[in-house]
Parts: structure tokens; C-alpha cells; sequence
DNA sequence: GAGTGGTCTAGACCACGTT
DNA sequence: ACGTGGTCTAGACCACTCT
């Protein structure tokens, strides 16, 4: 009969969702609750502190726990590699590297990233092919002062990405989609037309406070990123 | 000198990012590092279970923790009222109510809602402007079987959005980000040019295991959506 | 000042999955 | 079978913050 923490917070769950404990409205304390649920206070306060993490309910000292007016409403969603995200559609996976060049890091880049003047970077376009239809394209920068040994490392058989989380076990990371146009060479790369509406994703990746690298994510027209909450 | 679980938490996460502990590597076992850290194993169970709801490590009953080899990359988005949206970056929130008609759901809602034949729906088009610019065209479709109520409601001062918020407590989300192009309709409320590349949300909303909303929110040209994680 | 959540402890038992 | 994480307990003290 003694309720685990699972129990608490899907009954407590189903009051919210019920209406039966009311947008605004103050909730017993955990005192009470685990009274009530005839468990240990730390099992109604793990139940309450996942509800609050999910965005449900409110907490503060001393004026204890409120239903959230408007329930916050967070969408996570999964950036997976490429080659998993393509594999687990169940299509065959392509890479193909189109160029590779060492290069002086253009303005744009060194003031997204907070390089230093004359910055060298590896400049790298890839193709990513899906049953062997162009799925997404990739436009790289890597900061060859952070990453110098970037520089010798082979990147005509698998994707620079695979590369660098196998290099940098975690960082910062900034992301932003955005709608775009195709212009003319991504008109080429995805087989698509000129002027055709592209979903892009960037990011910049930081370590220990220095610019790892940028990349810009063009995926093929009609690409729709989806999750459920 | 006791560590707390946010102590335990932060060591293992340089000792992780600073490739101390290389990706697929086994991490000493709870008793283990309770012993090290000087605190309880419930401790370092928090401490852990954080990092693994981060995507840090992963823990498998027997097998232990491990690092792991590809950081889940996955991005939260808070998807805010656009109210807070617009007030949050310091400009001042306009709404207007375009249209308000009770139809029968066209049969791509119904299909997408999995609604029955000759639903009706009620079918609102909103704009939300920043500062007295076009911020947010919102064409938004309301289910009368599930939510009768809204037939009565007065959306000509405030969005749907914000009522719904407040009958519906809490309920399974779809959500999916696109690119689109600006059509005739859109560059007169936006004020944009035909073609120009829209930013595109789309969001179906269930209660209970009813389709209670779809909406489609379509931003000016060059909105971006941003996180870090 | 006092009430509430936040956290820690030491110990216990359970559940799962590898062996 | 056994080792690991998963969870619960009963009690304690602390840290906010509202009044």
C-alpha cells in the first residue's frame, strides 16, 4: 500500500490534469502528502521536484507549491548525428566530402566565434544522402588553434562530426533554426530549385571557453523537425 | 568538507569534460564514490541520475555507468505565450483578432486531428505584433466536440492561446518546425514579399486522448529560434 | 520568527541484467 | 548467483522568504 514516488506523482498528475487541483491553487505540503500517501516525506519530495522540473507546478520556501497557471511548455528535441538520424528512418546512410581547405577565418566566422585576428580554420562542405537523395548539406568551420590536430585527420569517409564528439566528450553549444532560401550552390547539392524554402540549423560549439566550430545545416526542402511532449 | 550532490555532480563533469574520463569508460560504482567524496550513497545516486538525465553518462543496472560515447545532444526550447515572447525581449505586445468563423474541419484537419466526418471547428486567425510590427500570424483551428465552450468566447482582445492555457490544464503536444514560403495572404499581414522564407511552427494539441487544437505559427521573415545547452 | 521546501544520512530492501 | 543501480525510510538540519 506504500506509494513510490511514481504513484504520488501520477496521482498528483491526474489532479492537475483533472482540474481537480486548480491552475493557481496552492498545493498541501509535503507534511501533508506524505501523510496522506502514507509515504516518506523524500518520496512526495521527489514526485513534487520532477513535477516542477516537467513545469507543472511552481515551488518556492515557505509559500509552498502552486498548479503553474500556464504550464510551461518546453519541446526538447534529439540532434542526433546525421547518420543515425537517416539510419533510423531505416534509409541507407551516404557521406561524401566536397571540399577541405585550410583557410583564414572570414569576419563573419571570427565574430560569431570570438576568434582572434588572422584565426586559421578548416573549412569543410560535406553532403549528407539518404537512399542516396541528397538529405542534408553541411558547411563546417573547425578552429584549428583549438584543434590543431583536426588538420591531419582524414574526413573523405566519415563526417567531421563523427569525428569531433569522439574528440570532445562535451561543451557548450549554441543552436538556432531558421527558415532560408536555396541559393545557387545548394540548389546543386540538394537537387532542388532556386528560391526553395531550406530548414537550417546552426551551431557553435564552445570548450573550456574557446570556439570549437560552426557548422550550418541545410536540410533538403520539406525537411520537418518533429517531437512530442 | 561534506560534498553535496551538486559538488559530486560538477567534479564528475569536469573529471568527464576534461577527458579524465574518456567516453565508454566505466565510472567507479555509488558506494565507491560515496567513499571518495565522503558523503552517502543517496548523494552521489542524485548526482549521477542528473547527469544522466543530462545525457552525460549512462547507467544500467550490473553493467554500472558509463560515459558516454556520444553526448546526447538534445536542445530544450521553452515555447512561451507569444505575449512573453514579445515583452520578454523589452517591446510591447499587440494582438489582433483577424477572423473568427465556425466551419466543418477541412479534411486535412480532420485527418490530421483524427477527427470524425462533419466535425465542427472553430477557425481563428490572429496577428501579434512587437513594438506595432507584424511579430506572428496565427492561423489556429478549435475542436467544438471537445471544447463546445469556445464557441462563446471572446477572442477579440486576447489570443486563444491564452484561454486555452488556462481551460487546459495540461495535454500530449506535437510540435514540428519548418521552412516556408510567404504566400499572397501571408506578405499582407507580415508585411513581406511573396517567396520570402517563413519560420514555421506547427502544433497539434490532444486532451484526454481527443485532438483539442492545431495551430500554425508563422513568423516574419528571418525569426530565429535559439538555445543553448 | 516561523513555515516551507532543499538536502543529507545511514541503513535497508528491491529490481534488473550480466554472468 | 551476484553486483549494480533504483528506491524508500525516519529523522535531521539548513536555507530561503514571507509576514
Amino acid at each position: 500500500m506504500k506509494a513510490t514516488y511514481k504513484d504520488v506523482k501520477s496521482d498528483i498528475l491526474s489532479k492537475i490534469t483533472k482540474g481537480e487541483w486548480s491552475p493557481g491553487s496552492l498545493v498541501p505540503n509535503e507534511v501533508e502528502l506524505a501523510a496522506t500517501y502514507g509515504c516518506a516525506r523524500a518520496t512526495v519530495n521527489r514526485a513534487m521536484r520532477e513535477l516542477a522540473d516537467d513545469g507543472l507546478v511552481e515551488r518556492r520556501r515557505k509559500a509552498g507549491t502552486r498548479v503553474r497557471t500556464a504550464p510551461l511548455r518546453t519541446a526538447r528535441f534529439d540532434i542526433p548525428l546525421v547518420r543515425a538520424e537517416i539510419e533510423g528512418k531505416g534509409a541507407k546512410y551516404r557521406y561524401s566530402l566536397v571540399s577541405n581547405s585550410v583557410e583564414t577565418a572570414p569576419d563573419w566566422l571570427r565574430a560569431r566565434l570570438n576568434l582572434p585576428d588572422q584565426s586559421e580554420a578548416l573549412h569543410l562542405v560535406c553532403m549528407h544522402y539518404a537512399d542516396g537523395d541528397p538529405y542534408q548539406h553541411e558547411d563546417r568551420w573547425i578552429n584549428l588553434t583549438k584543434l590543431p590536430q583536426a588538420r591531419s585527420v582524414d574526413f573523405s569517409e566519415s563526417g567531421p562530426n563523427e569525428w569531433l564528439v569522439s574528440e570532445i566528450p562535451f561543451s557548450d553549444v549554441e543552436i538556432s533554426f531558421s527558415a532560408g532560401l536555396a541559393d545557387q550552390i545548394l540548389t546543386d547539392y540538394l537537387t532542388c530549385a532556386k528560391g526553395d524554402p531550406v530548414f537550417t540549423i546552426e551551431r557553435s560549439t564552445w570548450w573550456e571557453g574557446q570556439a570549437v566550430t560552426y557548422v550550418r545545416l541545410t536540410y533538403k526542402p520539406g525537411h520537418r523537425l518533429t517531437t512530442r511532449y
